[in-house]
RNA sequence: CGCGGGGUGGAGCAGCCAGGUAGCUCGUCGGGCUCAUAACCCGAAGGUCGCAGGUUCAAAUCCUGCCUCCGCAA
């Protein structure tokens, strides 16, 4: 079979690495190369990498709507495209290029968390599981009919960046599983239910601010979904402020006030219950423990020492 | 050349701006005290102050280049 693979980050390298044992992939299309990181120096994206190493032809549209790629697309004369978190939404002239249309590989039990950020969402919601869905894509976003799905429990330690993995590779399973289902028509899409709908909205930097107004389980729970992205900040004179590990604990006041300072950490009242830091990270400085960091620096029981300043 | 903060005994920091005895908290080791302790007391070891040059009678401290860790922004 004819596959072109559409897909960018890390998640979608085990997606690309399946196509690549199903069929021929005729094109890797990916975001284009842009300056990033310190330094601004130019990189380009994990997919574009894997492609390369396999000497596959690689497409970097700038844009899909209104140019030329279509007509390349469809002188691929491919099966299928297959997409994974290709970080463009993709309009009906690209979906219709490919004989059975594109299919998407989605983080998430559909039509719970659909949108740009499933597994963050997931986490950030408590829910007990989380998965993938193999779907043939439509013009909506992530609306399509289902082909396949696989589910996961969600730890109480997991982060994004665990469950990222995790998924990635669930993903590259389905495809497996039942691409070829899909392509001889043994699998038969099935329409997502009409209710249980839940958008996963992209994140935001905001989102990885600390809110000590509420619940600690909340926060607690968001620190893990926006992990390693925006991850969990706040502001300590005037300086970033980063909380990479913390726990739920007893503890009652005002919220912000800490309650406790110690080797074991550093207990901050929330809302409801209270969250002790355990892993901190001051502006230019390293992640560490909150003992080490307590070595170099004293935070006074009672005070309310972190907050928006 | 995107903006910025660091690299000082094992750990986290101070000292640098106004060059001239290497400091604090903790850990480690030895000893003491205690029914006991993340307790307390006494003592000790451990640092070419990231690297390389330069200025100076004298550089952790000033100047130049490099390596490296990190925050912001993307």
């Amino acid at each position: 079979m004819r596959i072109v693979f559409m897909g960018t980050p890390e998640f979608a390298v085990a997606s690309l690495q399946a196509c690549l044992e199903l069929g021929e992939v005729v094109a890797v299309v990916t975001q284009p190369d842009k300056p990033r990181g310190r330094g601004q120096e130019v990189s380009f994206s994990p997919v574009k990498a894997l492609a390369l190493s396999k000497g596959l032809a690689v497409l970097q549209p700038p844009k899909i709507r209104g140019t030329a790629f279509h007509e390349e697309l469809r002188a691929l004369e491919a099966d299928v495209a297959v997409v994974t978190a290709y970080g463009k939404i993709l309009p009906q002239e690209t979906l219709d290029a490919p004989k059975h249309g594109c299919v998407n590989v989605h983080a998430s039990l559909l039509p719970r968390f659909r949108g740009a950020a499933p597994i963050q969402w997931a986490i950030a919601s408590g829910d007990a599981q989380t998965g993938v869905c193999l779907m043939r894509m439509d013009a909506g976003m992530d609306t399509g009919p289902i082909i396949d799905r696989a589910a996961l429990p969600i730890l109480p330690a997991d982060t994004s960046a665990s469950l990222h993995a995790k998924l990635s590779v669930l993903g590259g399973q389905v495809l497996r599983r039942s691409l070829e289902g899909y392509l001889s028509g043994a699998l038969v899409p099935a329409p997502q239910p009409t209710d249980g709908v839940v958008m996963a909205p992209m994140i935001r930097k905001e989102d990885g601010v600390l809110d000590f107004t509420k619940p600690a389980v909340e926060l607690e729970r968001r620190m893990r979904a926006f992990t390693p992205w925006p991850g969990a900040s706040t502001k300590l004179e005037g300086q970033v402020f980063k909380v990479h590990a913390a726990t739920v604990v007893e503890g009652e006041g005002e919220p912000g006030t800490v309650l406790s300072s110690g080797p074991a950490g550093i207990v901050v009242a929330c809302g409801v219950g209270a969250i002790r830091f355990e892993q901190v990270q001051p502006e230019g400085k390293r992640v560490m423990n909150v003992k080490d960091f307590l070595l170099g620096r004293r935070i006074d029981v009672g005070g309310r020492p972190f907050g928006p300043h």
